[in-house]
DNA sequence: TACTATACTTGAATTTCGTTCATAGCCAAT
DNA sequence: ATTGGCTATGAACGAAATTCAAGTATAGTA
């Protein structure tokens, strides 16, 4: 009657609040969501949530499934990781490299969590501007690079982790910071921050200045905190995805706007080699970061203009 | 990965102890469950039991799966009880009959429970020699038959509750009391104690004696403790199933026999109308029998002979 | 009021998955 | 060597879940 798909759907409709987000989540059309939730409802006979409410409101049948679904995902999940391990794969290395600089907020936690699980696994980090990553995991020198941009390499796979924002961070007095949101020409006049990379990698260009041939004045930093002092004090302004402004944002030390009126959205993926695929400590890092980034990111945005 | 299904599967594993009976307990055949764990565990990539040895034995992968199912399955089975009285049945009425008259080594306790969860279904239970239960079950006069013979009757579904093994109850004295079977022959010059009902409708007849045209002298007795009474004293020996035998064996008060080399097996129904069958108060009540069946009534055997 | 965007629903087509059927293999007991 | 009980396997079938392609509904916007 129940399944475990059931389980999982309705969490991800809990969790995003919405049919479209929630198939995402579970890697499934929206339809299929519709289509599974209908047998379901019809099965148990009584409807699970109140369609067309902005955050998807549960009924109090709704309610006792995501109880069920609580209870009964994280046993799934502890049980299979277990059998994984005593399945032999519990050894083997993890070196990572990352492409973006301020991955920390999510990927420390996540490395955290993950080392409880996998103490076996050889962990290691690499970071650098002037690396290419990707041909070192082509070349087995890497196991995993983090990375906004999949491009296809042959014996690379790219695993979505999470979707984010890109985020426009000003100085709290700046004007901006009273706007809903901000157009590439409101740019033009400011001094843009950046890290030191080609700008063609970089998403504020690449999908929002280059597209209405705006060109700023740049300024470099190698480190957010660096950036965070230059916006702060007035210096310019810098665009970085809404995980990294995240703490910053906390402590009112700057200001986020969104850019353009649906805001700027990118998702990270997780490269790896193909063949580490089916590895189980890499499926279980995979979905520890996920569930890691769900936890810590949630509800990171822009601050709402009234 | 992991699916509900194979948590079924493995918990009927071990509770049967072979592949056979695991599949006649999850309805399904036992090609069905080989094709089922054999993906399992490739997609696990480890085995779960080790098989041919007599009670299947399982690797500490197994077991791990088993403690999983054994914490979600319960919750699962809660949750959907749940559901189904919040989707509105939570009332409706069970009146009963019993053909067998000692079902209440399990029946009674699957009513207690019964009652916990559905307080609000109105109970009855009627019993008695000459009155036919089934055409007033088709009448909806009653709502649940129990019985053995399921007969097809227009508008009656028969849904098999467990399988019993019939044995021959003779005093501890008795001779038989020290062979591992016994042979319809071996009955003739006994005295056999039966209930006071037509002899077709008694499975020591028609499915012992009488296909090797055996007929020993007959004496009735309407209640159980009498039989028991009659057989402890050397008065006659009586044919009753194992649960109805329970106690009187536990206590040593009798001895039971098999009979024949394979022993008399059969089943218990519980017959109830067609539109019933969807009523989830109706399938929560037999799904209790079942489980309350086999943790009570799990081995009730003859008493092996050496 | 019409227009547009967004979110969900629906039915049909399709693919994927699980089950059955028929058969073969294995082991122990006779 | 043969039989009976149990499990495994491959092919074929059928059902279930998913996608695809429209369709409906609602709210926001001109």
């Amino acid at each position: 009657m129940v399944e475990l798909r059931h389980l999982r759907t309705l969490a991800a409709l809990r969790d995003t609040g919405s049919l479209v987000e929630a198939a995402e989540r579970v890697f499934l059309t929206q339809s299929a969501l519709s289509h599974q939730i209908k047998d379901l409802e019809e099965r148990l006979k009584c409807s699970l949530f109140i369609r067309k409410t902005k955050p998807i409101c549960f009924t109090s049948a709704g309610q006792r499934i995501l109880a069920l679904a609580d209870g009964v995902l994280p046993m799934i999940r502890n049980a299979e990781r277990d059998i994984a391990r005593l399945a032999g794969g519990e050894t083997g290395r993890l070196h990572m490299s990352i492409e973006c600089h301020s991955c920390f907020q999510w990927l420390m936690p996540t490395i955290d969590r993950f080392r409880e699980n996998w103490p076996e696994v050889e962990m290691d980090m690499a970071s650098g501007f002037n690396f290419s990553p990707l041909p070192a995991l082509a070349r087995g020198e890497l196991d995993l690079v983090i990375s906004s941009d999949p491009q296809p390499i042959n014996g690379i796979a790219y695993q979505p982790l999470f979707a984010y924002e890109i985020l426009l961070a000003v100085s709290n007095q700046h004007p901006f910071a009273r706007k809903t949101h901000i157009d590439p020409e409101d740019l033009q006049p400011e001094t843009l921050i950046c890290y030191p990379v080609d700008r063609n990698r970089l998403d504020i260009f690449t999908r929002f200045l280059d597209p209405a041939d705006i060109d700023p004045q740049i300024r470099t930093a190698e480190m957010t905190v660096m950036m965070m002092q230059l916006v702060a004090s007035g210096r310019g302004v810098c665009a970085l995805p809404n995980w990294a402004l995240s703490e910053y944002l906390e402590r009112k030390y700057v200001t986020a706007c969104q850019l353009g009126s649906k805001g700027v959205w990118s998702t990270l993926y997780a490269a790896i080699r193909e063949d580490q695929r089916e590895a189980e400590f890499m499926r279980d890092f995979l979905d520890t970061a996920r569930e890691t980034s769900f936890n810590t990111l949630n509800g990171i945005r822009a601050t709402p203009k009234n």
